[in-house]
DNA sequence: GTTGGTTTAAGGTTCAACCAATATGATGAT
DNA sequence: ATCATCATATTGGTTGAACCTTAAACCAAC
């Protein structure tokens, strides 16, 4: 018979959590707004702490949240950033479900065209902001800094294209290669790509040129994306070991 | 003095979640694997069994562990598929992080290489997956079902290209999609797009011309995806007033 | 040999207590 | 008056023990 079937038991935390998380993402709560204390919200939803806790624990891990301890803690709504997504990306290269040659391969078809887009919608607001990024690249010291710092160009002329889905996808493959680089890295090695390297594309999304800015784009890419590969052998020689 | 600090008070749950996922993404525990049970790994890592379980429900609603219960239940392993990390687009889609204007532009983008890919990657094994799926599309009634088998076509053309991250990112782009189609529809409806509109591109992969694939991609893509703003449109409108 | 209880190994949930961090206001010394 | 210090209250962090629920496996009765 077909009557009286599948009443599945969906477990009491995971009805907590998606009753706060679709508050958050209906807009009911914004950012930076408190969610209920804990023992509060257990007594509203007549649930135990611990059931309201595992839900609050799992909404944070996923970053939708930020705890503080304290009188004026408790759970905040966390912003919606173009990065959050990328740790989940991050696992699945470490579990080498992703190598770096097919990152390469996306990086080279989808970053020109950002930069095109890039050049397209430039203002001069957003030009001063690019400029700066590029400025930078000369400070920061420790390499952790030092490639946050190269990478923060792709993420911005992501930012000034104007899509954000480009802009999570960016920073989805930017935060990988750091990864790489920096976990790669021995003192005393040359950086993957030195400073100066953005200057040309620069220029052609300042001048608002998007094909030259799509081809210098094209160029620096193809230049360092073979010095990504020698890399990814000795992390995942390193990491094997470990 | 800048000795002894920063001893961030990192969750117990947290750090026991961390080696459960650390066990999963270096391959310790493989597919299916079945983790401790919760008073063994509590007892192992000497904490009470509400850390060990908060960890676990962390990791559940992540999509790494699978959960069953009673006797030769516990937490298992489960596998990296490509449409894993959709459902935290989804949530940006949801809180209006990411709008359908910006999600067709990309699919414009990157659809059309992904077909040149499958045209040029395609073999004989493949080629039967790929006729069945666009055979099946005249089958399946429920809305959901129906538009699942139309963008299996998708999904098994990114698989075909041979690249996992296009993998993943088409699993995301059709997801939200279907969000949007199956949200929208009234029954009476035609459905986004009718069958058969996969076949010039079916036909172009098939026989290996990788420029006219990415052609037929293109079109097929230009026709739709101005319906799915009126959707989009009438979505909106829907979730605002629940 | 099918039905229906019993056992048992998991996870699911609750409760109550106590620890830890920290904002704030009270206290008291200068 | 001012500033350091301490007490207190609020909120999350953690523990332990108890009990409920699910479901596989075995067993007994028919």
């Amino acid at each position: 018979m077909e009557l009286f079937q599948d009443i599945s038991k969906v477990p009491l935390s995971k009805v907590v959590m998606l009753h706060i998380k679709n508050a958050i993402l209906s807009g009911q709560l914004k950012f930076k707004d408190k969610i209920p204390p804990e023992r509060e919200l257990a007594a509203g939803f007549k649930v135990s702490r611990n059931m309201v806790r595992e839900a609050i624990r799992a909404l944070e891990m996923a970053g939708y949240l930020e705890i503080r301890q304290g009188p004026k803690g408790g759970a905040f709504v966390r912003e919606f950033t173009p990065d959050r997504l990328s740790d989940g990306f991050l696992d699945y290269y470490i579990a080498q479900k992703l190598n770096i040659k097919e990152l390469n391969d996306v990086r080279l078809h989808i970053e020109p065209e950002v930069a095109r887009l890039a050049a397209e919608k430039m203002t001069s607001d957003n030009s001063h902001r690019l400029q700066k990024v590029v400025d930078d690249e000369y400070m920061a010291d420790p390499i952790d800094d030092r490639v946050t710092n190269l990478t923060d160009f792709h993420r911005v002329l992501a930012e000034v294209s104007g899509n954000y889905f480009y802009e999570i996808i960016i920073n989805v493959l930017v935060s990988i290669t750091k990864e790489i680089v920096v976990a790669g890295y021995r003192k005393g090695d040359a950086v993957v790509h030195g400073t100066g390297q953005h200057n040309e594309i620069l220029e052609a999304v300042l001048g608002r040129k998007p094909d030259r800015a799509a081809e210098a784009m094209r160029d620096h890419l193809t230049k360092f994306s073979q010095g990504l590969i020698g890399l990814e052998k000795e992390y995942r020689k390193r990491m094997n070991i470990k």
